[in-house]
DNA sequence: TTCATTCTATACCGATTGGTATAGAATGGC
DNA sequence: GCCATTCTATACCAATCGGTATAGAATGAA
């Protein structure tokens, strides 16, 4: 190699990429529209990411890795069920207010069709994801032995109620600059997880 | 009127918009895609929808009042919260047993981006699902007071979760000829929704 | 300096996008 | 029969799609 990166214009790009497919989904955004909001154009785009989603592929490189790392940080299991289950929700939504537009994009993939051309790319992410909080209730069977056989089924509601709880929040906070996660929805959410209706 | 209306030709691109928008998209489907699968031709399509929003907007309208109403038949309070909350699981997955194609497509809609261009055609959709929710449970405020105030985060919760739960059947299921969702997985979502953990 | 390599832009490619102008076929009212 | 209306197809539109051929600018190694 002879002249050393200029890895800016990526960078650029892949933010510009970012934006406007948490904005309007990774199919009704152009190429085109995404260089010329970047200020750049296609040859560039095409030289750091090959084609079109590659630049999606590439999204996800850059970011999930930290997202699913604070989120495995947060699903340590201690022997307090309660306690990782707070954590792991406080980890989600900050995760969502740090980086809100992947968030959104991750968000909005994971219940596209399975037919989607994105498909492909989401689901290790999504398995990842699963397993991480699977292996959180497994570990949690021997304090709770009635948690035994309905790990895959607690995973898979949790994310639901994750999930659904942070788009009524980032649709809420749209306007603000920053989107605001109070700890109280995140007791509520736990509690109500843990106890049912009988403790709110 | 001098000819009455031939509305064969709009079912058959009806369904086969249905069936191509569930599986790929909204808008990774081609208006010429659809017309072709139906074995038509544009203005066909144009004549009876007049542009392509119109078709998905008459999907919603042709499907969502049946699942709508169901859905306020099962969410019909009788003094029994679990009751209802039973019946309205049920009529959730048996609605999408009954029209995977709809179901799935309302799914993946329900999750997009707040700008997608789909949008304005399922946030009636979801407000509605939203306001059935939320008076079951302010009708059972009565019977259980715990619940005064949480309306809002208790309807959004269980469609989280029966939005997750379903959205693991469907990819699991997806190769089979129907969906098919067992009373144990009601059973299970109910009874964990209303007393938590320690009953499963 | 020379040269290989990286990066970037102009201009272009064929294919597809949503949508339509035009015209003809079909059909019911009269 | 005749006419109005509904429906449908061929052929077309400008615009955009994802992607590229070509060439030049920049830069580091030698």
């Amino acid at each position: 190699m002879t002249k050393s990166s200029n890895s800016d214009n990526r960078q650029i790009l892949l933010q510009t990429a970012l934006s406007l497919f948490a904005r309007r989904g990774f199919s009704s955004v152009g190429v085109q529209e995404i260089v010329t909001a970047a200020g750049l154009s296609k040859p560039t785009l095409y030289h750091y990411f090959g084609h079109k989603q590659g630049l999606l592929s590439a999204i996800l490189a850059t970011y999930s890795p930290a997202f699913l790392a604070r989120l495995e940080r947060a699903a340590d299991y201690q022997g307090d069920l309660i306690a990782s289950l707070e954590q792991v929700a406080a980890a989600y939504f900050e995760s969502a207010q740090a980086e809100p537009d992947f968030f959104y994009l991750m968000l909005s993939m994971n219940y596209l069709p399975a037919e989607h051309e994105t498909e492909p790319l989401i689901q290790p992410f999504r398995l990842q994801l699963q397993n991480l909080l699977e292996t959180l209730f497994i570990q949690a069977v021997p304090q709770h032995g009635n948690l035994r056989g309905h790990e895959v089924f607690l995973a898979s509601s949790l994310t639901g109620s994750l999930n659904h709880q942070a788009l009524a929040l980032l649709k809420r906070d749209v306007a603000r600059t920053g989107v605001s996660f109070s700890g109280q929805e995140i007791h509520q959410l736990v509690k109500h997880y843990m106890y049912g209706i009988y403790v709110l």
